[in-house]
DNA sequence: TATTGGATCGCC
DNA sequence: GCGATCCAATAG
């Protein structure tokens, strides 16, 4: 079952074919000596200062300084006083971007999930960026913590090459800002997506 | 030090 | 449609 952890190559590289790239791999959460995971299915990008919608676009603060630093790293950060997101980071050290994880179809631990979610529904699991971060347990110590690092607690994994391959792109969600850009990706047809 | 609003979700 | 709920960023 285990198979091959993204080496720090893949997420040195433009945001956007990272963002697109990322469809149809496995994001693993290990918990007490268990796999909890999902195939990611939705992400949307989020690419330098000049991004509005970027957390980058006020300049390096506390908050987003992962992002200002080395790919293959975790930026979780806490939103509506209530919850998650995660995203990993990308391009060159120095330069501040990342991509948002928003959904994913649910793989390994969904017994966990369910309990951790309070849902039953398979649907209700990690059908949103929020959703997923409290299904795998993912919570603000996880900021910072290295992709890449297969013995980690949080890493993402080869899957099913042809998942990712038909896909459409729309604009970001929940953002007032940059609805110009069309830098969400999300499976065609997939069921777990976070919005239609 | 005070205020404001957010890359969301779930219930009304 | 709107309230929950709190932290980061900004203004003063």
């Amino acid at each position: 079952m285990s198979k091959k952890v993204l080496s720090r190559f893949f997420y040195e590289r433009p945001t956007l074919e990272v963002a697109k790239e990322l469809l149809g791999k496995l994001l693993v959460r290990m918990w007490d000596g268990k796999r909890i995971s999902g195939i990611i299915i939705e992400t949307e990008a989020y690419i330098g200062e000049d991004d509005p919608a970027c957390h980058a676009s006020v300049g390096k603060t506390p908050r987003n300084c992962i992002m200002y630093g080395q790919a293959g790293f975790a930026y979780v950060y806490f939103i509506y006083g209530m919850y998650f997101c995660l995203n990993v980071v990308t391009e060159r050290y120095g330069f501040p971007a990342a991509v948002l994880i928003r959904a994913l179809e649910p793989v390994e631990g969904i017994e966990w999930m369910k309990k951790w979610r309070n849902k039953d529904k398979l649907s209700e699991l990690t059908s949103g960026p929020g959703k997923l971060t409290q299904a795998l347990f993912i919570t603000k110590e996880l900021n910072g913590v290295d992709l890449c690092d297969a013995n980690g607690i949080l890493f993402i994994e080869e899957f099913d090459s042809k998942i990712g391959k038909d896909f459409i792109a729309t604009p970001r969600i929940g953002i007032d800002k940059g609805k110009d850009k069309l830098w969400r990706f999300c499976c065609r047809n997939n069921p777990f997506v976070s919005t239609l």
